[in-house]
DNA sequence: CGCCCTGATGTAAACGATTACATTTTTGCC
DNA sequence: GGCAAAAATGTAATCGTTTACATCAGGGCG
């Protein structure tokens, strides 16, 4: 593969002219700068970028590490970072880190020399202390606990939306409100429960301990806890699931049941995805525009990174919109829309 | 930040012998190496990979290279790239390459020095040539049209797909079909019409040229098509949509125009995403295993990049299965299993 | 004791670029 | 034409590694 030192043999001059063509090259003669040019064309020249960030301590690149790649949350959250990233000039470096503190660390040493900036996600709370990543390079957290303020970081509002869908269902007449929680240990989940324990709080509803049930975020958990609460003696007439993919494995438990949704049981979820208009009866949710989140992070994040010295920590916190659909009982507001899915363009 | 030889200053040892301790590590006397060890933790000191790249001329790093990131299939793609590349001990440097060669031609560039190898994909037929990419960097097409021999390719079964289901389309009685075309140009939609064209023939099915309509991939452009065969005068009795996203928007125009489906007219899409077992009814379609699209990717690159010499091109092509639901008429198959979603762990 | 061998460690040259500084060429002006 | 300033180009150090090769310290042995 051809180097500078080809090009610059090829073409008569040294090294130096070569490479002051391939940046600035505001000095260099118009004709010698065309010879070069043409020179490297034939001999299939590009830049080495791994040499030139060697030596100007820039690559340009962002390092992603998240907990997963599938499914809708992480689809639409990776498209905002590039949008985001790549219009500021930056490329991405995805990786996805499994569970345990080791294999983040792992990941972020070996992203070392290739990013100038890390976003990382690691939503279970034990994952609370990163002491052993390369120093002085930037980081911003995003869904994750806030672990004092080492790092910038970007949060969804769990709290305050997961408390006014449950005042929602409050609001159209319910007080025996389930709710079925996300994974243990797992951040959002756990913001999520402190917003519906204050919605019923708010509203005067004793708690009910029998009603918060332990979910793990997967469509399968959400069918069984539906089941679960339908085995009470003292059934709730509505729940509140902590993501969407439970909600809609509760919907298909209610169904398969014979229960009506929403006349005998009403479903919210969080996260509104797309499906959710899909369904039957369509999902409330809480709409989280993820997107902006990961395009939000990113800001920061490059914020972070050119101003590494006079950089003041950020605790961002996008907003959140209640989107009220049949399924729980609130008035039957949008159609499924003709168009939506606007860019699933190929394939 | 540390570098080795801020270890090496510390400890009181070579730079060799510290990179020696993080390689290979064999020949270095134990209590040396714990030393060095000791000394790198403390200094927090990770390698930079850019420069141990600069050297061994590899960087453990694929480049994907992708018209969009957005939806399901790109999701379920990079899931399965991810899933293989990291197994094999690499990481992947995902980008999007808008339109256009040359800007395909720009982000390959880009990618000099940072990757070992790439996966593009470049689904739109104009695309035809990379002559000026860094020569020498292997490269695997996804879903492309066959340049030649030039490339590596992974595609999938789109004709044999589309007959298929168009095959039994004609097998549960109908002769007026219609087909609502992928996106002008691209090698997908071309070879799905192809396969619709192979299907009617084989049944003996009279080509008509008012039943082949021009869509694009998107949702709201099935729902326009949809639409426009309604108005013709000899309607078709069922329609075979070239994606998936196409047959739930003109699934939704004839819910809206009160067409039974698919009493009155019956629907197939492609790609089988999830949201097809949701829809009411739901919807037929040709399943394609896209994860395992990118793990193979993955692999025939893997190897043309470990066996640069003696790498023999390959070209393959992911078989797909047809998947009968309501919407084709054909039996009443699987209900939406309580299990699907399995991955879409957090939040 | 001197020799060779072995194993541990050090030295220094790459890798492919950028860039401060030095040098050469061109240009403008008298 | 001659000279200074400006413009163009070249030289060489540098970024943080790896690694071939050189060196060095011991140990075994005749």
């Amino acid at each position: 593969m051809a180097t500078i030192k080809d090009v610059a043999r090829e073409a008569s001059v040294s090294v130096a002219t070569v490479s002051r063509v391939f940046n600035g090259a505001t000095v260099v003669r118009e004709e010698t700068a065309r010879r070069i040019r043409e020179v490297a064309a034939t001999l299939r020249y590009a830049p080495h970028s791994g040499a030139r960030s060697l030596i100007t301590n820039r690559t340009n690149t962002l390092g992603v590490l998240l907990p997963d790649l599938y499914g809708e949350f992480f689809s639409e959250l990776i498209h905002g970072i590039d949008l985001t990233a790549r219009k500021e000039g930056y490329h991405i470096l995805v990786s996805r880190s499994w569970e345990g503190r080791s294999e983040i660390e792992e990941a972020m040493r070996a992203m070392r020399g290739r990013v100038d900036g890390m976003l990382l996600m690691s939503p279970d709370v034990h994952a609370d202390s990163m002491l052993n990543v390369p120093a002085n390079l930037p980081v911003v957290l995003l869904c994750s606990p806030s672990r004092g303020h080492e790092c910038d970081s970007v949060t969804i509002q769990n709290f305050q939306g997961a408390k006014e869908i449950v005042a929602h269902l409050i609001a159209v007449g319910h007080t025996r409100i389930a709710i079925i929680k996300g994974s243990l240990g797992n951040f959002d989940a756990a913001e999520r429960l402190r917003g519906y324990r204050a919605a019923l709080k708010d509203a005067g509803i004793q708690n009910d301990a029998t009603l918060e049930r332990q979910g793990d975020f997967t469509e399968k958990g959400g069918f069984t806890v539906a089941g679960e609460l339908m085995a009470l003696r003292n059934r709730p007439t509505a729940v509140f699931a902590a993501n969407d993919s439970m909600a809609i494995g509760a919907l298909s438990a209610f169904k398969q049941m014979g229960v009506r949704v929403p006349e005998e049981m009403a479903i919210a979820g969080f996260d509104d995805i797309p499906l959710c208009r899909y369904m039957d009866p369509p999902l409330s949710s809480v709409r989280v525009h993820i997107a902006d989140l990961g395009a939000r992070a990113v800001e920061v994040l490059l914020h972070g990174i050119r101003h590494k010295n006079d950089h003041v920590r950020r605790r961002e916190r996008m907003s959140t919109e209640i989107v009220i659909r049949r399924s729980s009982g609130g008035e039957p507001a949008e159609r499924p829309p003709p168009t939506l899915n606007n860019s699933m363009a190929s394939v």
